[in-house]
DNA sequence: ATGTTCATGTCAGTTACTGTCATCACATGG
DNA sequence: CCATGTGATGACAGTAACTGACATGAACAT
């Protein structure tokens, strides 16, 4: 058997979720995290760059998703919808994720650094996507133009998503999202 | 005469930038401004809330000037030539300061973390800017819509306006760039 | 067997940031 | 002219985020 307990990442990121939410985000150490997942200060920063990104784990995977999807899709789709697929395949990711989303909300609307990060992490996203439309051929700037959309689009859902009482999914809310934006866009 | 030199929170920022400029932004320790500055670590964080905050000094006398200037306009103006007008305002604040934005911009395009700090800036400037216009009588989303629109056009002819080899005066990108605007939008 | 790799531990160090109290020029009011 | 704030600064100790350097030992390759 293994020298270590596996999944240390894991293990870390929820002890982190655990006393971030029951002790605050500023009162929790990180030593304390590393304690609570049977590990070190030390290998924490060997997992995550800093304290904040134990709660920024999921946005690589968002981008990949959203690149890989878009890969998938044909050269010939307007770019409008090669878009709003790719962000309706991340939306998709958070299915059944609500609660947890929820509370990671309530931890980075507390804490203005928190917000700085996510803010950094969407505009990564954006400009990940921009790049990755105009691979497909499409000329700048709409494809700036589109990516910001899209992302201002899934962003958008998220927070509804998240203060809605009626509980529809994410993919459903993002998918008029666009139908409005369209609507917007040509001046109804 | 005053016990205290005068000044001590511009000879800080002025300190900061030569030390930043000299031997770099991380390789520069609070320790280090504050003595240039004949002041001591804590008079410093009592002056700017982290080392970051030195080099966003300025965006508080931009979001006033816009705010004022937005204040001025009588109601009557169409939104986007209001909020055309108020970004134009703190375009000319830059008036001759480029050669000191372009070298801010050197140091703060190297660091994430100021990177960081510049987009929640933003965010709060576009924020403050939305709710300035809701205040005019603007409704949702038209607001907040015109509000992403002039704060994307204040930057992205900031951004022209420190690469382009030709001198023109950032009023007058950032007029074009309303003039363009415009034309997309009305899908010229 | 033997060497290598790799995730982790250990430990010492730096630096950003905070709380608290002292100091003392200046203003203000009697 | 004296007493009494007030406000900006200094002094100092402390916490916690983050880093560099080296050690360890199970797993794995050869």
């Amino acid at each position: 058997m293994s020298r270590w307990s596996p999944n240390s990442r894991g293990r870390l990121e929820q002890a982190a979720y655990e006393l971030f939410l029951g002790q605050g985000y500023e009162q929790t150490t990180v030593a304390d995290i590393a304690k609570r997942a049977g590990l070190t200060e030390r290998t924490f920063f060997r997992h995550y760059a800093d304290k904040r990104e134990v709660l920024f784990g999921g946005s690589a995977a968002l981008q990949d998703q959203l690149l890989r999807e878009l890969d998938r899709l044909p050269s010939t789709l307007p770019t409008i919808e090669a878009v709003r697929i790719a962000v309706e395949a991340i939306a998709s990711l958070l299915h059944g994720r609500r609660a947890l989303a929820r509370e990671r909300q309530r931890i980075v609307a507390a804490h203005a650094d928190l917000q700085e990060r996510e803010l950094i992490k969407r505009a990564t996203l954006t400009a990940a996507l921009a790049q990755a439309l105009q691979r497909r051929g499409v000329p700048e700037p709409a494809a700036s133009l589109a990516a910001d959309m899209g992302i201002g689009v899934f962003y958008v859902g998220f927070g509804h998503w998240l203060t809605d009482p009626a509980d529809r999914e994410l993919v459903e809310i993002v998918h008029e999202g666009f139908d409005q934006l369209k609507a917007v866009a040509s001046g109804i």
